[in-house]
DNA sequence: TCTGGGGTCCTAGGACCC
DNA sequence: TCTGGGGTCCTAGGACCC
């Protein structure tokens, strides 16, 4: 029986997030720019139609803005991360099987299933009129060819959103794959796509037909599996289940840049609380943590300085207070003055479900740490991330990101909910 | 003025062991 | 004169993804 897996993937996501609450900016040209109001990181057809590229850097787009009325939103994770669990909520209705890949894609198990192509448009269709999120759907062999399909699915109206690669004839497949870039391919990235087109391998179809071998000395076993994906072969199977995240990373610019120590101790310990609580949340502890520091690599001008240090905990923790009394020793450290720092981070690692029991555990002080953690969570969960925290963090908090144009967090905040006129 | 944040996987090389 | 062959574990760095 042959494979049947799709790709569905949101189109320009934050955007039509922001439009579901502004149906107003239908047809206008929009983007959402990252933290600190830095890059575009999504782009409405209008303004994608206007050549602009992904993560240009907004200050330079100014005058084009101006010109053409670009209107530009901070992002709203909060909003997006909601409007996700519903796309994906309803569409793991559709398969027994679902791979949620990233915040606005997943794939779907339809192997056994009549009617594909039917059966996408029915998907389509459903998720347009009760979430209101537009996506495209591509369905192939493996999880490489949906993603192309996804991309075909994309870019050629004709198509009509769903792209179905297991109903063309392998000619018509092969003439669609030698119209598509090398570089479009799933795992086929800026430095792979030069090495290619330095051995003559332009399209998707070219490095289906390279011989594996080769591309396994020469590339690797990614690269390898990349091009048995590409001729039908399902590599990579469908993880239903996330598996627990190995490391957990918080790290951010700042919308100043900070020299004194002072205020880079209250940024570190900021991201260790986000941190932590992203570890409790799936049950785990860290046994180490790592904390970064730089300087702003654009400014060649100025001194520049970045460095790391990972500090291994005495035993692997949840406590925001113990995590946050390893990273600051850690960022002492590593701190030099006379800089201007544009960034710090810390990072979790060593991640096991469970501390292992020794014998010198003092288990009265653990089980009151947990229950203080547990009441944290829960207080910030029902009264917003953030409603208690360390003092340590700082009130003022002069370094936070900059976000101009956040727009409201119209389904998660009872304050901030879409409101209807009359 | 102004350039994101958070992940994964693979590989190479060093240290160490038998 | 001559200097093994594997194996494991760890880390750093590269490449890629969204």
């Amino acid at each position: 029986m042959q494979r049947a897996i799709a790709l569905v993937d949101c189109n320009n996501f934050y955007v039509s997030c922001e439009r579901l609450f502004r149906p107003d900016l239908e047809n206008r040209p929009l983007v959402i720019l990252s933290n600190n109001d830095g890059c575009v990181v999504s782009r409405s057809q209008e303004v994608k139609d206007l050549g602009v590229p992904m993560a240009a850097p907004w200050f330079q787009l100014k005058d084009m803005a101006k010109k053409h009325g670009i209107i530009a939103f901070s992002s709203n994770y909060t909003l997006y991360a909601d409007i996700s669990n519903r796309v994906m909520q309803l569409l793991s209705q559709f398969s027994p099987l679902q791979e949620i890949y990233s915040i606005d894609e997943c794939f779907l198990e339809l192997t056994g299933m009549n009617e594909l192509t039917r059966y996408a448009r029915h998907m389509r269709a459903t998720l347009r009129q009760s979430i209101g999120i537009p996506v495209c759907v591509g369905i192939a062999a493996s999880k490489t060819l949906a993603k192309l399909a996804n991309h075909v699915a994309k870019k050629q109206p004709g198509y009509k959103g769903v792209c179905n690669f297991n109903e063309l004839p392998e000619d018509r497949l092969d003439t669609l794959l030698n119209k598509i870039s090398v570089n479009e391919i799933w795992g086929v990235g800026r430095r792979t796509t030069l090495r290619l087109q330095e051995m003559q391998i332009t399209s998707a179809l070219a490095l289906k037909r390279a011989p594996a071998k080769r591309i396994r000395a020469e590339f690797g076993v990614v690269l390898e599996r990349t091009v048995a994906e590409l001729n039908g072969a399902a590599c990579l199977e469908l993880d239903e289940i996330t598996p627990p995240r190995s490391q957990i990373i918080c790290s951010r610019s700042f919308g100043v840049s900070v020299s004194n120590l002072f205020e880079l101790e209250q940024a570190v310990i900021a991201y260790t609380s986000r941190a932590a609580e992203k570890l409790r949340s799936q049950h785990a502890m860290a046994s180490c943590i790592q904390v970064s520091l730089r300087t702003n690599p654009h400014k060649p001008q100025e001194p520049q300085y970045q460095s790391a240090t990972t500090v291994p905990l005495s035993a692997a923790s949840d406590d925001t207070r113990l995590l946050c009394h390893a990273a600051l020793g850690g960022l002492r450290h590593i701190y030099r003055s006379g800089y201007a720092y544009q960034k710090t981070g810390v990072m979790l690692s060593g991640i096991v479900a469970e501390r292992p029991r020794t014998l010198f555990d003092d288990v009265a002080a653990q089980e009151k740490s947990g229950a203080l953690m547990a009441t944290l969570d829960q207080i910030n969960r029902r009264m917003g991330s953030g409603t208690v925290r360390l003092l340590g963090e700082g009130i003022s908090k002069d370094w936070a990101m900059k976000q101009r144009n956040m727009s409201r967090r119209y389904t998660t905040k009872l304050d901030e909910l879409a409101v209807a006129n009359a």
